[in-house]
DNA sequence: ACTATAGTTAGCCAAATGGCTAATTATCCT
DNA sequence: AGGATAATTAGCCATTTGGCTAACTATAGT
């Protein structure tokens, strides 16, 4: 779980992450988007991987790669829990 | 404002964030809650502090901390937003 | 003025991070 | 089998990070 907030804590993952918020990408279409090499972006993947924010499919040499909303979703919403924060709704009924 | 992702990226400063939600607290109260040192804490509060999630005013000897609580909601709801999550409300019209 | 107390600043160190190039793996095509 | 293409793994490097000790600043009390 502690896996996730290091893989949000750096910009070109979070870019990763929106990228694939609007469709499936392969790796080398991830990577167009982003002034490193191919082998850091292999990195990258690696970190989102292991917060399992996001899955790669092999489809022929290419990888494609998709992002765990629920994962993402689960992440989020746990961070606002844990800090008490109630997004647009109605004010909280005051923490323990 | 990506100071408040690195300042949320490790687990100590989200402690210290959650012990802030209850109540200001001094530097001395946040650091018994912490196998560190004062001075490791202190640099602790300065990530926070640059991130403008916390501030400090001097009280006699002792500095008490309270929590930023607006910058928090904006940099968590940012978050959210970013990634077009919607917590707990109905579906999202769909994104760009 | 001296001492004690609360914190921070300075300076160091090991580990982690994000980047690169070179080498490797995997698949497809002829 | 051999070559081309897509991606990852291996290994290196500089910077950042989070920790420590020692030294400093600031305030209060005597």
């Amino acid at each position: 779980m502690s896996d996730v907030y290091r893989a949000l804590s750096d910009p070109t993952r979070r870019t990763i992450i929106r990228l694939l918020r609007q469709r499936d990408r392969s790796a080398g279409e991830l990577a167009d988007h982003f002034p490193v090499t191919k082998p850091t972006m292999s990195k990258h993947f690696t970190v989102l991987k292991e917060a399992d924010l996001i899955r790669g499919r092999r489809t022929g040499t290419t990888i494609i790669y998709s992002l765990n909303v629920s994962v993402l979703e689960d992440a989020l919403c746990g961070l606002l829990d844990v800090f008490r924060i109630t997004p647009k709704s109605k004010p909280t009924k005051e923490e323990s």
